[in-house]
DNA sequence: CTGAAAGCGCTAACAG
DNA sequence: CTGTTAGCGCTTTCAG
């Protein structure tokens, strides 16, 4: 198994004093003489002693580490979250460890546990599609256990949580699409027991009618957050009679689907058809059209989320009213939806 | 800090009997009496009982927790051989615990220190570009850590190592340019130091050797693995006066910024000039024209990687040869190269 | 079949 | 200023 690794009780026998000495002069007490302090320093740096993080965590009931679950690292907009997290956690000295949920209930479940037993000093999340039972949440909650929400956050837990305006953002990219002439707008929509796409749904509706453009169930049709089911979903909406002239994709993978059917359909972007997105992940721009889309501030979100954590666990107990931080989008209209000069 | 998770004590003291009983009928010991090991099983359950994973490290000096660092999980590649990965390990009873370098070689240094402090049972690597020195490695690798590399192996050490036959699959690329009619082939290359980049960069020089192509460094430009970096290579590269009529690019990341400048300079692909990157990401389909690519078996990378890694830590000291597991590449020719119809 | 005791590495009262 | 003791939660000899 290898050379076992050097312990204060290796230094304190050396040095022929006790462990508690070598413990203090370590933390730099105020109670233990320069001489002894200064030989213990040196030797403990001479033979590249490391305390044991295992024993520290043993005793304290903490770790300096916070768990981080995402359904997939492979989306870049997690990814980009993330990149926020570690760059607040870092700073303070706390250590990021990454789950994936693969947008699976039973993993998250698994997920969950892993974080509580292992001591992890908080839990950072944003849900899988697949969870309608928060009560792994809820029980970890209701035992103090500091956790912040990001992104798909879940209502029914009274704790902080960040999120973009997602009404707000529907809202916005769907007028873009009536403003360059739109007439029969689609919403290819996420699932629809996730917060967010349910106010992305609504944003869309909101926008039909103060425009007083047509609205139907019709236009609406559901779809995982992958390229794959979306493109499924889109063909069924282009085979339609009255096919639409412009859809609003609930998330740029989303999107991506819609092109895909779009192009396989022998559709031009955007005159016969217009496409936006919600995420401005960096492929939208790379795509052909370049693809439209909403973005979020990602790594701001990330940010937040992880000043929020800290600040809970650094202050327990303080039962102040839980902060909900909504961040703001912005529109990036590009090829796959301007068909005016603007 | 929230209600005390209970314990064995918990459960011994209810029952009247000492923690050592308790602690074997929970392992299912054979030297537990039926009725007394019954009794146990029902109250541990009742109480919702969780053994301390902390306890259990301190005690084994061991985690079942295996550490992966990679440059960035934004990467598809990386995010795909970690899923490779934790197939694998979560199949054995390992968790993986996910670490970023952001290809700087301080934060790797100390993600290394962390996995091995906090006990890791192992490591599985892709190093940073701008590592030069192993030691980091090597220190941890002396006292007998089980250490894998992948995809960006380190060949001063002496264990196990999964990597795609880049040499091959370099040459292949280069030589289906050639196929296609191209005659002044150039390369953007990967930093120097790493492995993948020379031996992507010698199977492009002995495919022309073999073809008796003109090769020339002026041909030859270095980059980071990024668009951006790639994208002021090519810059370069396409205004000489002697400008190439063929690209291969180190990786998909470079690829793309090779696109964008030759879409930039507004020259058509790919008869004025064709491209092919290295990785065949999920991107390179979407892009326009979509990008021809050597695909690489990144899930299978992973899952090769961890059960090496799996091997060495159940069986440790067995000094047999280190083994080099070297993956086969696909060439995946698409429009940014085709010029025929094959 | 079961209990008492020691110890993993470290810190924190409690004495000197 | 420094040493002794106890304990975090668990397993594992060693004695019954």
């Amino acid at each position: 198994m290898g050379a076992k690794s050097i312990t204060i009780k290796d230094i304190a026998r050396e040095l022929n004093i006790s462990t508690s000495t070598v413990s203090r002069a370590l933390r730099d007490s105020s109670e233990i003489g320069a001489e002894t302090k200064k030989r213990v320093l040196e030797l403990a740096h001479r033979l590249d002693y490391n305390p044991n993080p295992v024993a520290l965590s043993l005793l304290n009931s903490q770790s300096n580490d916070i768990g981080v679950i995402v359904p997939e690292i492979a989306n870049p907009f997690f990814a980009i979250v993330i990149a926020g997290i570690e760059d607040v956690a870092f700073a303070q000295g706390y250590h990021v460890v990454i789950y994936q949920s693969h947008e699976d209930y039973e993993r998250e479940v698994l997920n969950v546990k892993h974080i509580y037993n292992r001591r992890k000093d908080g839990l950072l999340v944003s849900i899988a599609t697949t969870t309608t039972d928060y009560s792994h949440f809820k029980h970890i909650h209701d035992r103090g256990f500091p956790i912040v929400f990001f992104d798909r956050i879940c209502e029914e837990i009274d704790t902080h949580k960040v999120s973009v305006d997602d009404f707000d953002g529907a809202y916005t990219a769907t007028e873009h699409l009536i403003n360059q002439g739109c007439e029969r707008i689609a919403h290819v929509s996420g699932p629809d027991h996730l917060l967010i796409s349910r106010r992305r749904l609504h944003g869309y509706r909101a926008a039909l009618l103060d425009y007083g453009k047509p609205i139907s169930d019709d236009w609406v049709v559901a779809s995982a957050y992958s390229p794959d089911s979306a493109l499924e979903a889109t063909r069924v909406l282009l085979a339609r009679a009255d096919r639409p002239d412009g859809i609003f994709a609930s998330s740029d993978n989303i999107a991506i689907g819609c092109h895909a059917a779009i192009t396989e359909a022998g559709l031009s972007m955007p005159n016969e058809i217009a496409l936006i997105g919600f995420s401005d992940l960096p492929m939208a721009a790379l795509m052909n059209p370049p693809l439209s889309s909403v973005a979020q501030p990602a790594f701001e979100m990330g940010r937040s989320a992880a000043e929020l954590l800290i600040n809970l666990i650094r202050n327990p107990g303080e039962h102040t009213t839980s902060i909900s931080n909504v961040l703001k989008t912005k529109l990036i209209a590009r090829k796959s939806s301007l068909r005016l000069i603007e």
